[in-house]
DNA sequence: AAAATTTGGTTTATAAAATAAACTTGTTTA
DNA sequence: TAAACAAGTTTATTTTATAAACCAAATTTT
């Protein structure tokens, strides 16, 4: 019927994060602000929580002098992604039938 | 690039609502419940807020001698429904390139 | 070379949401 | 007629999302 959708991806942000990391090979914070015209501090929480889930992951390093926080996606961060994209087609095709 | 999603739709239990409101003409509250599997409370609020943003009508009437809430979409609605939909997708279609 | 500004973030506080628990009103059943 | 049930609503609690404030280091300006 209505698969739960789970709530780690199901948050603007943190979407539009996993969708960009899905299609890059990495990608590093300040692009990934950009992109999405976050805050550095909402884009921080929010990269915290998934990296906490195992969705994503982080490391942090310098380009040049100046600190450079790189994020990529996992294999679970995928499976997950691929997942709930799939759960959310149930919502969003519509015709479900009062019988 | 990212557009952004309507909040009064991302929501789990109103997208499913208005999911459902989508495929049919009415349904009323204790179907909804049904298929949903939502509680009654959380149910309640969710209609008000959808109802407040204009997006369903409710109508109150009696099915035999119980009461009987019957909810539908309304045109607003399923165009807010169809713009969500639209906004979704360029969130679940990866591709965002790095350049 | 000191002061001011910018970069790249993190931590903490606040506002908004989702959810469940408790309650209400009326109905049916034992 | 008392207990149980139906159909919701209201209120309280827990999470979340978000922004504001902060920090350290690097860079630019004077």
């Amino acid at each position: 019927m209505f698969p739960k959708l789970d709530p780690l991806l199901h948050s603007e942000l943190r979407l539009a994060v996993v969708s960009i990391l899905a299609g890059v090979e990495s990608a590093d914070f300040t692009f990934i602000k950009k992109q999405t015209g976050a805050t550095s501090g909402n884009l921080s929480v929010q990269i915290d929580k998934l990296t906490s889930a195992g969705y994503i992951s982080v490391e942090k390093g310098f380009k040049g002098k100046m600190p450079c926080t790189t994020c990529r996606i996992t294999p679970e961060g995928e499976e997950a992604f691929n997942a709930y994209v799939e759960a959310l087609r149930e919502y969003l095709q519509t015709g479900h039938s009062e019988g």
